[in-house]
DNA sequence: GCGCGTTATGATATCGATCTCATATGATTG
DNA sequence: CAATCATATGAGATCGATATCATAACGCGC
């Protein structure tokens, strides 16, 4: 069908091996040879193919990106979109290829991993979350296949490399941040509980309540599911509670613009009435009224790096298994506020 | 170094062909022997390697996606996550794979599309945009490679599949909706007019004031170009117009939510004093406050038939190069308002 | 002028699968 | 019971590249 080596070969009048020499630019061919061969190839229009090459090199130059569950909130969300960015960045500098795996069901992602693992169709994986009860991450260290998580990993994770940020850090700086503006009630609104993150978040807000020496109201610490309990009804909730909140730190820009949503349409006043943080500083976060204050996670970089990272093991399979943190950096518009010296009466 | 088809047919005391066949459940083997292979490829724990498979059978069960210049706005746009989403949805369920193109300027792009092309790594492909200048469309005409566009060809449609909205149709309802409000000064604020669809939607736009015996004014439309002219430059030429506009169209739901936080910090109330009309009903247009009245251009949709359509093509090569529309609706919500009649001394 | 080391190239096996063609085996039939 | 045929399996070529080993050609020193 297409031009061929041997094609090029036999117009040349040289052997394959001589024209698969001249492809690597070997030394060990003269410059007339290559430049005849050259010619040729350019003739014919000669392109090579590259199943053939990685079948005997056994390396397909494409690395696998598995995301969690995408039926609602992966794609979705901007973040993974930028995460998507910077991975595709890395991989454009090394000249390395991306493949997607899809699936609606763990099931169906986990088969498509084993498939693309085991079917030879990747160098190595990026795996774009963390959470328990996956099957993913202990099926690749079981096969000794190389992977790189963006989150930090359940367990072993002196094993593993990964990328992430210090959640527990960033969600207790910005927790400060609102106690600094001296709110003393400090709702927290985190995501599906399962995923490493949103317990790390949650541990660091907590942490910043006891270095404040407030106390921690169960009450005030809510989750937004994708589907299960929505932004309504969690605000409905939060301020049933008698002395409610005045400040949310809120695990995820879209879920905050949806509780701000929420909060508006109860008639509050915002930033006055109650102070937001939010994270990841997607672009949705410049667009919300008022401006999303948000932890910038720096999801470009995210992404980068743990390309990177992945292409540098892949290069040397017995490197160390380094981990890298981003860090974050708060990012600050308007939608806090110092808290109001209300409640004069008291 | 992993477990062949060799191994599994040396174990199990039978030809690699007959293991081959095995594979494919040929009924030209016995169920005895079929038993007694698969047991074996068990107990080994065979896995087919692709890359083998490839090499002879000359199809990849990949297609290869390629979107527009990613520096700043292609995954960022949640419209292009909706697409994917559909694109990866599809190919699940025939069992194809995704390869994804990368690369931040338009020559990278165009190398990264010969490679995947040429280097046979893919079966077909995916062109998410459809613009004027582009190489990419040209080249895989040229190559007689199976692709599908998502957007209406710049020319010669008649011979290339695509998958697009009747953008005119589009644009000129909602405009109609807008007129139909009372509003008679009504602005266009598009995206790059290289693209095939900001020029249908200001087509649609036009044609709509014509139809409603409107006058059509030039200083009411303009572009957002990525980076270029902002939301708040475009605001503030739009209201220094004498006699400005009580409506706008705007081709994408971000550059809306841009448009709204300018008008809103200009002082202007929404809807009352400005009636918005958004495209794609991505999840943003939700969280706008007001939430925002927009096209459904049902992307996940978009992506869904164009992976659709190229499978079919790929197993039918000679079939008839069909193009599907995918029907719009407009998603009332809340930010369009019954033009105030006002000028009472008019 | 013979032996030897270099250099440039060719011949061939190989990667892991599939596919075509050949063949052994057993069943069917006149 | 021989001829014929269907069935199940094996042998070997093949896809398009790379890599190893062999070898031809050439120059050089003694």
């Amino acid at each position: 069908m297409s031009v061929t080596i041997k094609d090029v070969a036999r117009v040349a009048n040289v052997a394959p091996s001589t024209v698969s020499r001249v492809i690597s630019d070997s030394p060990r061919i003269s410059e007339r040879t290559k430049r005849k061969v050259r010619k040729v190839m350019e003739e014919l229009g000669y392109h090579i193919n590259y199943n053939g090459r990685v079948l005997v090199s056994q390396s397909t130059q494409t690395i696998g990106i598995v995301t969690k569950v995408s039926t609602v909130h992966s794609f979705d969300n901007p973040f993974f979109s930028e995460l998507l960015r910077g991975i595709s960045d890395a991989c454009h500098e090394e000249d390395y290829s991306i493949y997607l795996t899809t699936g609606n069901t763990e099931e169906a992602i986990f088969k498509e991993v084993v498939k693309m693992v085991q079917g030879k169709r990747v160098d190595g994986v990026i795996v774009l979350y963390s959470r328990e009860d996956d099957k993913v991450v202990p099926y690749l260290r079981d096969c000794n296949f190389p992977f790189v998580m963006v989150g930090k990993p359940v367990n072993r994770a002196g094993e593993t490399m990964f990328v992430d940020n210090d959640n527990i850090l960033a969600s207790k700086e910005v927790t400060d941040y609102l106690i600094q503006l001296g709110h003393e009630r400090i709702g927290f609104i985190g995501g599906d509980s399962h995923f490493e993150v949103a317990r790390d978040r949650l541990e660091g807000f907590r942490q910043a309540l006891a270095n404040g020496h407030l106390e921690e109201d169960k009450n005030l610490q809510k989750n937004i599911q994708s589907g299960l309990a929505d932004a309504d009804q969690v605000v409905e909730e939060l301020l049933q509670v008698k002395d409610p909140p005045t400040g949310l730190v809120i695990t995820d820009d879209y879920n905050a613009l949806t509780v701000m949503r929420a909060l508006t349409s109860k008639g509050l006043k915002l930033p006055e009435d109650m102070s937001i943080v939010g994270f990841n500083n997607t672009m949705i976060a410049r667009l919300s009224n008022p401006a999303l204050t948000t932890v910038d996670t720096q999801s470009f970089q995210l992404g980068h790096e743990s390309a990177r990272s992945l292409i540098d093991l892949l290069n040397r399979p017995d490197m160390i298994k380094k981990s890298v943190i981003i860090p974050t950096v708060i990012v600050e518009r308007d939608s806090c506020h110092p808290r109001k010296t209300i409640k004069q009466k008291d």
